[in-house]
DNA sequence: CTGTTAGCGCTTTCAA
DNA sequence: TTGAAAGCGCTAACAG
């Protein structure tokens, strides 16, 4: 705003405006002394250069957008958390897009970025149906990173947890502590990320000997009510003793049903829920939970796409797999 | 990036750059059918405008700028999420900055915001501490609105919740539950959020006969293992029958101390606790909750922004105050 | 209602 | 090592 400009800074220096451009920026042309003169006025006169006529003449933004799902979810803000570390430790901005699982938003979102409003892009898809050749289109034009919701029938740079073997682990850990009829509360079964979850249980059923009952599968109804009146369906006329929940939403529900049918955790239905809930250790009475690194997957994700960005990555596309940490709680809570 | 502009726009319709330019803005000093034509090709050839052209010409950036403490903290969050929600109503875009409680960081941000990169601020601050002149030259270039965390000493708008009246009502209700020895777990206590929570602490014992006893407070030390080796000193040597934590983040540490010291909640002590976390009631075994409705101000400071933005906000400087709820859980739990 | 023109504040040739 | 000049793509006077 009522800031200075080059043009002035230049004026009070006897310089022209391309040399301090050049000083501001280090440029190697440019004498110590003069650079040392340029920067020393413009720190003293609160000097900030404005990034529309920078980007205009340049072409870089110092913004990347991240799109996602919802902020209000663990898992990504906790992915936001560790993308804004990267880009501010780059000096970059980060904006925001939440896509509340509207894919029409997420690439009416993707289209308005190829103005030239950001230099790239992190993002963790609404859904991989119908999109491909949008995808594809955006991304000929500016570098995207995918990250933990990936498009599986694109080629691109991504960042992946092992939600095959995680959920595989997850379904021996209760069958090792005796269940016999597990059951699996499903979502994002339009998603690589929730097929391969279902594919990690299916196998690890199949592994043990157990044969896969389509009546212990119940799929995510996106409104908590229904999901309630769903699970207590399955609570009741399946009785199930052990339970996965593919996403962490579904384990709310989950409990309330138990409390309702006045279920004993764990001695009547054991738990294993996917879940970056800090607190979660405190739910009673014992969940045990699958934890994926969503920090850290922020940061490889971004760090990723500074690479890109600084024409320093070199591999081909390829996806980059974090491993996700299960936790094993046998307690009955307090 | 390798988009269509104006100019290619404006040749393929043989009209002028500036007549595109108003069409596609809606100008009503074009005539319909002409815009008609405009708006239909820019939308079959995907024109997007550069926005960096159009601010540097319109110094009008569509874009806010939201900075917070942490963006995993789950008041944060849903705040952002209710910011995202307006901005998108108005078509801006918004970023995000974390201070980590780094007021330093906090200046550094708003400094550098004020090279014209955005058109207006949310802040929930860090501190309020030796910052007040720097503020006031923040707001004296761009518009800003606090909430939730605002400083005092600054004429500015800002929206809060009713910290003082939550507080008192919380502790009066522990202490209509029998509680006469209540402790109070403080944080934030170089804000005004902080402040007036305590004060309302304060005056609800007070009110109710019981002198304050300053054994019984015990303050945020910003790092778990300390704040649980605090928790436990706390309920080992003042042995207190009621507790209130007035930020979500201490609860935790004081659940293991429970846990740990083999104390049963609510029997041998009842708690109180801030949060902003949707699975507050299953933690075990009862947690009663002051709940601030952190979507609804991020809605509502974002409402105002924009107002002032669009010159419609008329109102001296002013305190929106929005209701906290309290949620009295008095089961045992599963 | 439409066009002409100037210029926002930078960066980047090109020339010195 | 520095400067002059052009121009990124748009908007806003001003003129017609």
């Amino acid at each position: 705003m009522g800031n200075i400009n080059l043009k002035e800074l230049a004026l009070a220096l006897n310089l022209s405006t391309a040399t301090v451009s050049r000083a501001l920026r280090d440029s190697h042309e440019i004498s110590p002394e003069t650079k040392k003169k340029v920067l020393e006025l413009a720190k003293q006169l609160n000097y900030e250069p404005n990034p529309a006529a920078s980007n205009l003449r340049s072409h870089k933004t110092k913004t990347i957008a991240v799109i996602i799902p919802e902020v209000t979810n663990n898992f990504f803000s906790q992915a936001i958390n560790g993308i804004e570390e990267i880009a501010r430790r780059h000096d970059y901005h980060v904006l925001i897009y939440q896509t509340h699982e509207n894919s029409d938003l997420e690439m009416a979102f993707m289209r308005r970025l190829l103005s030239g409003r950001v230099d790239g892009i992190l993002i963790s898809v609404a859904s991989e149906t119908n999109n491909d050749q949008n995808f594809k289109d955006i991304i000929n034009q500016l570098p995207v990173v995918f990250f933990d919701r990936v498009n599986e029938d694109i080629d691109a740079v991504k960042v992946t947890t092992d939600d095959y073997e995680s959920t595989y682990n997850a379904t021996c850990h209760l069958i090792e502590g005796g269940c016999k009829k597990i059951a699996y509360l499903m979502a994002l079964n339009n998603l690589s990320t929730g097929k391969k979850r279902f594919a990690g249980y299916c196998a690890a059923l199949n592994d043990n000997g157990i044969i896969k009952n389509d009546a212990l599968v119940v799929n995510d109804a996106n409104n908590e009510d229904e999901n309630y009146a769903l699970i207590k369906k399955l609570l009741i006329d399946k009785k199930p003793d052990g339970i996965i929940t593919s996403i962490e939403n579904l384990a709310l529900p989950f409990y309330y049903v138990c409390k309702d049918l006045n279920l004993n955790i764990p001695r009547d239905i054991k738990i294993i829920s996917f879940s970056n809930l800090k607190t979660a250790p405190l739910l009673n009475p014992s969940l045990s939970t699958i934890t994926q690194p969503a920090f850290e997957m922020g940061k490889e994700a971004a760090g990723i796409l500074f690479k890109i960005l600084n024409k320093k990555y070199f591999e081909p596309n390829e996806t980059l797999v974090l491993k996700s940490t299960i936790i094993k709680r046998e307690s009955t809570g307090f």
